[in-house]
DNA sequence: TTTCATTTTACGGGTTTTTTAAGGCTATTT
DNA sequence: AAATAGCCTTAAAAAACCCGTAAAATGAAA
């Protein structure tokens, strides 16, 4: 599971749509996955669990709204970023959609320029890149744009996962990750690992760190402090 | 020499449109130049390395879209920009157009007003001069404009997609390129091509580049550093 | 068409990364 | 104190990935 590859999901039925959005946001290194009805849309949310979702707002089976709605009384869909498409006329499609819990709203016929733009700013407002993703806390510095991370004024060189586990216990400080959570944030929903991977990363990272900033948390998993 | 000093070509095939354009443009200061069809639009593109083109979509020999297709294969006008003219209802041109890599569209009849304020806002927008394409690192420069790379001061000879390989980590040094990015960047993301490709072309770019200036980071990407 | 350069595929080999496995340690509970 | 649970440590197996080479395919020029 990638940094970069945040996941959107595209809804809409008219497929020259779909593509070119599919193929903008794939040049600029998101996974993409499409659905041509709210039907579609609402079960590869789930099965797929994407960071964003793009909706348009007249598909068949069910609107986009529809599918917003839906999506938002689920706890798991709670915080999944949205974005409506609509045609431009659509004024009250723009208010009941910003009502029903979209984060952004952009009007058809679609400039892929406007619509990135709207999709990065969504992104690093919700503080998940790409961009603005670098973390710095006092003497450690992590930058997953540059796959670098600076522990102490030494550079340290980090495999894959160790990287993706060590940006994920710094990105929130402090609070603790169930090891379920970090099987599922680093290794994927789907993967099955053994039990004792985590540890051996967790060890190889305080190893080449050289700093004691992981704690365990017996019994509950790991955090991240300085 | 205008104020402004940026070229513009203009194509469209019927004389009075070419004209209107281009004597509003130049009462702005730019300067122009214009063809007639798809053709001349190529060879002047070619010849006189105009900041802007504007495109008519309906054009003899070659339509607007071709070209610009023609275009922007070609790494020495990637990043040239271009606005589509086309009749108000043709939809599927405008997608077609934003899709093939043009930067904006203006609709058909064309108001003087609208056109310059595109034309001005677009330029305003990449904000950049002739010659900013050239990227210069340390004892490595790389000319887009003359095809031409100059490493610890002998001249390189570099094929097409190793030029354009190189121009795209280079134009972002130390940021880590996904396998998917340089895929989409450098070949399109609709050619489909085997998964060694990309280290081929990295190899033969360390060779003939004959320093130690791209790093592998496995299961992710490629960086250029110096 | 032929020729030549570029681009892509194929594949063995080697390296790094990731995972598993097994024994040891420590704290907590009985 | 013994038993247990949970994590640490280490080593080694397994998997993933990339390099280098060479040959095949493609495309451009003569």
């Amino acid at each position: 599971m990638g940094l970069k590859g945040k996941k959107v999901l595209i809804a809409d039925d008219e497929p020259d749509i779909l593509e070119i959005i599919q193929y903008n946001l794939e040049r600029e290194g998101y996974e993409t996955s499409t659905a041509k009805d709210g039907d579609e849309a609402l079960a590869k949310a789930k099965s797929e669990k994407p960071d964003l979702i793009i909706l348009d707002i007249m598909m068949p089976k069910k609107n986009g709204i529809e599918v917003c709605q839906i999506l938002r009384s689920q706890p798991a869909f709670k915080d999944v970023l949205i974005i409506f498409l609509t045609a431009l006329s659509d004024e009250t499609s723009h208010i009941k959609g910003l009502e029903t819990g979209a984060d952004d709203y952009v009007s058809k016929p679609i400039s892929p320029k406007v619509l990135l733009s709207r999709v990065s700013a969504l992104f690093r407002r919700a503080n998940k890149g790409p961009g603005d993703r670098v973390i710095q806390l006092e003497t450690l510095t992590i930058d997953p744009d540059r796959y670098e991370v600076l522990a102490n004024t030494n550079n340290v060189t980090l495999a894959k996962k160790e990287f993706e586990l060590l940006y994920l216990l710094a990105s929130k400080p402090g609070r603790v990750f169930l090891r379920n959570e970090i099987l599922n944030q680093v290794w994927g929903n789907d993967v099955i690992v053994g039990g004792r991977t985590i540890d051996v990363h967790i060890r190889k990272l305080r190893q080449k760190l050289g700093m004691d900033c992981i704690t365990t948390i017996k019994g509950v998993g790991y955090k991240f402090d300085l």
